[in-house]
DNA sequence: GCCGTTTTCGGCCCGACTGTTTTCAGTCG
């Protein structure tokens, strides 16, 4: 194996991170904003950027990268090398470690936050409450006892919740209000927008887009903020309101005219990167502006695409692209990361979609800690249109999930044969796999003929987690290399939203499941949704297939798959790219040639 | 601080809402 060891750990997401603090610093010490939106644009570019950071830096290439200049690539060469940027530095230390936190309270921004302390000295959320509730806020200029108490309610609202929601329960929050604005009469059409249509892992928060006549909007706007869920109003004008609901989700809602609809939900739905290089090639290819409203004649600022309507005229985003001379991009793929690039050259893949699932693997019968017997596993499968459904209970060092001993799976091994006989008729199988810890040295938790018994082998990770991301990563290819491991499980591990994922090394895992001809798990269970849509994309471009499986413990979990489709449409995968849309016949034999022969008898 | 078919200076996406203002700045998306 590669040595993985570096002389510092950053890597451009840490770097990204850096340039990110940095722009908020610089905004709070009022430097010119485009030097500011500098270091946010180059933070953006490296958070998507492919490849090696490194490398780039080593061939002196950092410059190719859109919006990193001269002065950037001499920074993230400085941090490459010394893990450390003495320009950040000194700004982290001029200026009070709480004041970033001020930034949290919604309404609260960088211009706020630097009055607040160079006039009150206020450098903390503690000191900040203080203020208010002396009065002193309500004194400065700019600021009244409405700021004063918003910024209070804002206070309590930060306390209360953490800033951003899963997927699973942003979707079910949004649901009944979806539900609500489509039944209601005046409403013409009405979309979820945002990062929550775009299949986003976590949301911010939830944008709900309507068409209706100018005169039923206020009608509309009433009667959502008055929406049962919602705890607080923060705003509420003529076309737009935002709410609080309850769990501390936003959600947003703008009323836009039929013909503005399609341009709108294509606004709103973002991303903002995305939104940004559609302007600049409307600008660039038609000579007009585009905003939420429509397409305008640049020339014409005065005049407006909200009062003239829109040059071109769309109903749908279809029509938006089209006029741009684009292929319709999907939600899920707006995030300039060379989607537009991709649509102008006709070379947008046909994103895989729920319907092309055949079967899943990875779930857990009554036989580990599942909740469902295998026959009941399969037949729920069946129930979903499937061919195929693979079991992968638990091995034996799982003893918390009891993991099966070698004697035990030899019993459901023929618990499996049975069912199979019965299940061949109806053109139905299940595959007999495990999930198989990958123990401290990384070796395997069964011995080779125990693993032979198998149709697959998914191995996973369940302790060590205080090996260091070297250690870890170097364990897990170490199990990739192993001829009876067919995929790897949960691989970032995110058991919960709020923890960190494993500190482990994704490139360096996806590029020995490339190696090894390996499948790599796309985990659909909320809690575990794991690896973010870029490595997707990565482990695509190096030719690695994934298996997107639930890891279903209830009939419920299999629900998630769709959870575990949208992650694999923001990584660019098609059908082709996942192990679960081959036919029954083509899944056998692709397992088998995965499966090396078992040992000649002895 | 970046960028260039307007290329080494002078621009940099655009609009709604709020609260403070009496015409606008700040924040947000």
């Amino acid at each position: 194996m590669t040595a993985m060891k570096k002389a510092y750990s950053v890597d451009q997401q840490d770097i990204a991170a850096i340039f990110e603090e940095i722009g908020t610093l610089l905004e709070l010490k009022g430097e010119n904003p485009f030097r500011t939106r500098a270091y946010v644009n180059a933070a953006r570019a490296l958070e998507g950027l492919q490849g090696d950071l490194r490398q780039l830096a080593d061939e002196g290439r950092l410059t190719e990268i859109k919006g990193i200049g001269a002065d950037l690539a001499a920074k993230i060469t400085e941090l490459l090398a010394t893990g450390r940027l003495k320009f950040h530095e000194t700004l982290v230390a001029s200026l009070p470690p709480g004041l970033m936190d001020l930034l949290r309270i919604p309404g609260f921004g960088p211009k706020k936050a630097k009055v607040v302390y160079e006039r009150l000295g206020v450098d903390s959320l503690e000191k900040l409450e203080a203020a208010c509730r002396n009065g002193s806020v309500a004194q400065l200029d700019g600021f009244g006892e409405k700021s004063q108490h918003n910024i209070l309610a804002g206070l309590a609202l930060v306390r209360q919740f953490s800033s951003r929601h899963h997927i699973h329960t942003t979707r079910a929050a949004a649901q009944p209000l979806l539900a609500a604005l489509r039944a209601r009469a005046g409403v013409l059409r009405c979309e979820v927008a945002g990062s929550l249509r775009r299949q986003c892992e976590t949301i911010g928060d939830v944008d709900f887009l309507v068409s209706a006549r100018p005169e039923d909007a206020p009608g509309i706007m009433a009667d959502f903020v008055a929406s049962p869920g919602v705890l607080s109003i923060g705003a509420q004008g003529a076309t737009k309101a935002s709410v609080v609901l309850e769990g501390g989700l936003q959600a947003d809602l703008r009323v836009v005219s039929d013909a503005q609809y399609a341009f709108a939900l294509n606004y709103f739905t973002g991303s903002k990167a995305h939104n940004i290089a559609l302007r600049a090639r409307a600008l660039k290819l038609k000579q007009l502006s585009l905003n939420e409203y429509g397409f305008s004649p640049a020339a014409e600022k005065e005049k407006s695409a909200k009062e003239l309507g829109s040059r071109i005229p769309c109903r749908t985003e279809e029509e938006l692209y089209a006029a741009l001379d684009l292929a319709y991009i999907p939600p899920e793929l707006r995030e300039d990361q060379g989607e537009i690039e991709a649509a102008a050259a006709g070379r947008l893949p046909r994103l895989i979609e729920p319907g092309d699932l055949r079967g899943t693997f990875h779930c857990h019968s009554t036989w580990s800690d599942g909740r469902m017997s295998i026959a009941a596993l399969a037949n729920a499968a069946q129930g979903l249109g499937f061919a195929y459904l693979g079991v992968a209970d638990h091995s034996r060092s799982s003893r918390q999930a009891h993991g099966l001993d070698p004697e035990r799976v030899r019993q459901q091994a023929a618990e499996v044969r049975a069912l199979n006989a019965r299940f061949a008729r109806q053109g139905f199988r299940i595959f007999f796999g495990a999930e198989v810890d990958i123990l401290a040295d990384g070796a395997l938790d069964y011995d080779e003929p125990t693993l032979a018994l198998f149709d697959y082998v998914v191995a996973a990770v369940h302790g060590g987690f205080t090996l260091s991301a070297d250690a870890m990563t170097r364990r897990i290819c170490q199990a990739l290399a192993h001829p009876r491991v067919t995929m790897l499980a949960h691989p970032t591990g995110r058991l919960l939203l709020e923890r960190e994922p494993y500190a482990i090394q994704m490139p360096a895992v996806i590029a020995a499941a490339a190696r090894h001809h390996k499948i790599i798990e796309l985990n659909a269970h909320p809690y575990r949704l794991d690896m973010d849509w870029r490595l997707w994309k990565h482990a695509k471009e190096l030719g690695v297939r994934c298996a997107i499986n639930p890891d279903a413990h209830s009939l419920a979990d299999l629900q998630y798959l769709a959870y575990g489709v949208g992650i694999a449409r923001k990584g660019w995968l098609t059908s082709a790219d996942v192990i679960n849309c081959l036919p029954l016949q083509e899944v056998e034999q692709a397992l088998e040639r995965l499966r090396p022969p078992a040992h000649p008898a002895g």
